[in-house]
DNA sequence: TCTTAATATTTGTATATACAAATAAAATAA
DNA sequence: TTATTTTATTTGTATATACAAATATTAAGA
């Protein structure tokens, strides 16, 4: 059954999570010839991009909380792409020779993903949809 | 953080998924009060609506897997608020007494909930986010 | 300086959901 | 009628994430 048919497609609940769950299912398929869950991909990219940066960092950016940074960071560290280095309280993240190498692929795959489902709103339409969604989030308490 | 601030504004995987864990939060605490997760009070407000409905039109109907739904209705039925009667290769699901008798409870927290969050968009607005959500997940494979 | 509070991260556990395989029954084809 | 395919549901297991408590370190207040 689609959304559109389903007695609770007026309600923000099932909408929002439907999308989710469907726009996760498309991004591992993108992602997935770097064998990476889409999390772990963009925690990499970043890793990549801003060396050393701190898991609290990796949770705003990434809009998770710290724990789930910790497993996610734990995950990349047994697949020796990333390194963690602790001082005191604080943790610096790097990414290893092994971890930079796969950039290209890894921005491929970003590309693989926006084409996945731009399409389908078109580019205007679907700024708007991430625009209101991201006011929605941010407006909401938690 | 905030998602407007998160580098990954404008990516849908973020926008989407950080919307829908707002949304799981919010309705959790609107439904706190029957003692339910969202997922469960709405099967719950379908098989009072639909009595006798089967587990695969609740899967249509809340846009969830059939195996997800035998876990939602297992845990209604150790509540005692709905019961399962088999016949042959169908399920037939019905509230009991005590399910139907939370329906007043039920339609406060429904109300609760789109309080707690239409007010950030406007009626139209939220509107037109929910019915573009749901283009795009209809319109993605899977 | 000593004590208390704040901060950063991790660990143990829980929730929501899905996938794939198993089961069982009904429908169809031979 | 028997064999095969399809349909409905359930079971075992896995994923992504969060919450709450634990740990450890630094900062601030007395």
């Amino acid at each position: 059954m689609k959304t559109s048919e389903s007695r609770f497609r007026k309600c923000m609940y099932f909408s929002s999570n439907a999308l989710a769950r469907k726009m996760e299912k498309l991004a591992n398929e993108s992602w997935q010839r770097v064998g990476l869950s889409p999390s772990h991909a963009y925690l990499l990219m970043i890793v990549i991009e801003e060396p050393g940066v701190q898991p609290g960092t990796l949770a705003g950016e990434l809009q998770l909380k710290p724990s789930t940074i910790t497993r996610l960071i734990e995950k990349l560290e047994e697949k020796k792409l990333v390194v963690r280095i602790t001082e005191g309280k604080t943790t610096s993240v790097y990414a290893t020779p092994k971890g930079r190498e796969l950039t290209p692929q890894l921005k491929e795959c970003l590309t693989n993903f926006y084409e996945g489902y731009s399409h389908v709103l078109g580019l205007e339409e679907s700024s708007k949809l991430v625009a209101n969604m991201n006011r929605l989030s941010d407006e909401l308490p938690g």
